[in-house]
RNA sequence: GGCCCGGUAGUUCAGCUGGUUAGAACGCUAGCCUGUCACGCUAGAGGUCGACGGUUCGAGCCCGUUCCGGGUCGCCA
């Protein structure tokens, strides 16, 4: 029996109005809810678009009757009748003028009592909806969550449709360049004891497409990293991935800003103001300690080192580098306890301890240092702080400068969530530029790529590439959105020679360049394009936009912490037959471990 | 790999200083009910207290190990 036959839906439940009314309507849908009131029954229809009531009473067929007193949660029903208004309203629902009299019903399927009720604001362990995220999903507020991203996904590509841009698959099986994150590997079964790699990203290929003449290029791409995941982190991942021939780095903003301006509009309705405000990564770090910095509040890092140099407090005077904050108006909820609290914090990210000075209301100071230093020189501290009575000012000492920054940084995030004083509807976006190109790796020794290989330098450190590495910059850039990296890109290396140097710099050899990465370097032999692009991470954007805590919330099937799947529970064991064909073994190590 | 937090009915939680038969709400089952919308009323079922080991006359509670989840540091060019 076709389950569908002679049934056609004319509305979603959650679009009926009081304009509806008297409307002959058929709507499909799962139950809320069913309220049995003996010879009166009310059940809540509930589909994508919202919720509707249908009525049945002593002027209902009675074979619809019975129909409604036997259903219950999440049956799936049909039904046909017409739409009237209520006799009492809800105001709380938007469907809540009227009702459905049914004339018709039918139960398309049954269901088994759900493990967790299909509501708003679930307050069900996550893990427990991830094993039915089926379920989960029905919930209202991820279904607005998909629903938005797919908005925001097609915003995507109508924008860059509409700018010139062409969408270009790439590969998913790549060959592994082991650089940067962990790639995943697929064993090849016709090649066995090699390996495709799953993209960390499309790189490469975009930069071949650009080779390849197509101008302007982007993929709402899958791409996959072997890492650790955190709430904004999953391990596999979509960008929006873009490439331009023949721009510079103004041309990417511009084209960038004009998408963010779009995309929220339509989206949430907010205007983001143009152009965004741009900060070296000098000035980021040495006023953040970060370098995606979250500007919705100031709390700007200071320098003491002039006044340190000096102090008779030997941790400032020891020091390389004496940082601070200063928390407005924090006298009442800093505390004793409450900075004790930080200096573990800030021990947790490496700096030694942590030193404040508290203003109370009257004026009265307190310090940790000041019977080592002197009253004068806590003056002169309070005074660089611009810090008044009510205010905690925070200070860092540290042998290296870099770390000063980065645990003051690191404190000044802590602080403000502590204090609670980030403001949660703002949208504050920021261009980083002028990244340094190379980054000092402690453990090595030496000076490694601070992004990938091919992002060019910029031009005026051409003259000292060899000679002054820390001072190299490249003509890199990020986007930054309240404190989250949204998005990065860079202008590529093009010039043959150039890109020879940068290897070599790099401590790759000729031969080993050409093992890695020799197409695209053939390729770059006939007539590559200057070219350039960025990726912005649509999970973080569409989280950002709905106000999501955790990236869980905007993809329909995430992974957990572990990184496996608590629904499919994967990754899982293969037989021996397979792993056969692949010509693959496992070590003893492996072998031990259960799979979960 | 390190650190922090959590795990008790289907769900969300309570459970005192270690002490009788581990409770509540929602959900579920059965019955009643004509305007409900978190319907109401009555009755009922439902537990390997994550697992293992230890301490104790006695463990949901204390100790150890371990598993699972969340956050975070490392890691993420």
């Amino acid at each position: 029996m076709d389950l569908m036959s002679g049934w056609k839906r004319t509305d979603y439940c959650g679009c009926l109005r009081a304009a509806d009314i008297g409307r002959e309507v058929t709507v499909a849908g799962w139950v809320q809810r069913q309220r049995d009131l003996g010879s009166l029954i009310f059940v809540d229809l509930r589909d994508r678009e919202g919720i509707i009531q249908l009525a049945f009473g002593e002027t209902s067929p009675r074979q619809a009757f019975e129909k409604a007193a036997g259903v219950k949660s999440e049956y799936v029903l049909m039904a046909r009748g017409t739409v009237r208004e209520r006799s009492s309203k809800n105001a709380a629902l938007p469907t809540g003028d009227i009702e459905i009299d049914v004339s018709e019903l039918k139960v398309l399927a049954e269901s088994e009592t759900p493990p967790f009720d299909i509501l708003a604001d679930s307050k069900t362990a996550e893990l427990t909806r991830l094993q039915y995220r089926y379920l989960d999903l029905r919930r209202p507020d991820l279904q607005k969550n998909i629903l938005l991203r797919h908005k925001i996904s097609k915003i995507t590509r109508d924008y860059f449709d509409e700018n010139g841009f062409v969408e270009i698959e790439t590969p998913i099986l790549i060959r592994s360049t082991p650089e940067g994150a962990r790639d995943y590997l697929v064993p090849s079964r016709l090649h066995k004891g090699s390996f495709y790699a799953l993209p960390q990203s499309p790189q490469l290929y975009k930069q071949l497409s650009m080779v390849a003449g197509f101008d302007r290029y982007m993929q709402i791409a899958r791409c996959f990293r072997d890492e650790d995941l955190r709430a904004d982190r999953q391990p596999e991942f979509t960008q929006i991935d873009l490439e331009m021939s023949f721009v510079d780095m103004e041309d990417i903003f511009a084209m960038i800003e004009g998408y963010i301006k779009r995309v929220f509009s339509e989206v949430i309705g907010v205007e983001v103001a143009t152009p965004i405000r741009r900060l070296t990564y000098g000035e980021a770090m040495e006023l953040y300690g970060c370098d995606k910095p979250d500007t919705r509040y100031g709390m700007e890092i200071f320098d003491i080192g002039d006044i340190a140099a000096g102090s008779a407090f030997t941790v400032f005077s020891g020091a390389a580098a004496v940082k601070g904050i200063t928390a407005k108006n924090a006298f009442g909820s800093l505390t004793r306890k409450e900075i004790d609290k930080l200096t573990e914090y800030v021990r947790g990210v490496g700096a030694k301890g942590l030193a404040f000075i508290r203003i109370a209301e009257d004026g009265a100071v307190s310090s940790s240092f000041g019977k080592f230093s002197g009253e004068q020189e806590v003056a002169r501290i309070i005074e660089r702080a611009g810090a008044g009575p009510g205010d905690v000012v925070l200070l860092i000492a540290d042998a290296k400068k870099s770390l000063a920054l980065s645990a003051t940084g690191a404190l000044r995030i802590e602080t403000a969530k502590k204090l609670g004083i980030i403001p949660k509807e703002r949208f504050d976006f920021l261009w980083i530029t002028d990244f340094p190109f190379f980054d000092y790796d402690e453990e090595l020794g030496e000076y490694v790529a601070m992004h990938h290989p091919f992002t060019s330098p910029s031009d005026d450190s051409l003259a000292f590439l060899e000679t002054d590495k820390a001072a190299v910059k490249a003509k890199a850039y990020d986007l930054v959105l309240n404190g989250i990296e949204l998005s990065s890109g860079s202008i590529r290396i093009t010039n043959p020679e150039l890109q020879q140097r940068i290897f070599s710099l790099l401590g790759l050899t000729e031969e080993k360049a050409t093992a890695k990465f020799g197409y695209l370097l053939e390729a770059f032999k006939y007539g590559p394009p200057p070219h350039g692009g960025m990726a912005l991470g649509l999970d973080r954007l569409v989280m950002q936009m709905l106000g999501c805590e955790s990236l869980r919330d905007v993809v329909a099937f995430p992974k957990v912490q572990n990184a496996s799947e608590p629904m499919t529970k994967c990754p899982a064991r293969v037989d021996g037959k397979q792993l056969e064909e692949l010509g693959l073994a496992l070590l003893p190590a492996a072998q031990e471990e259960e799979p979960q």
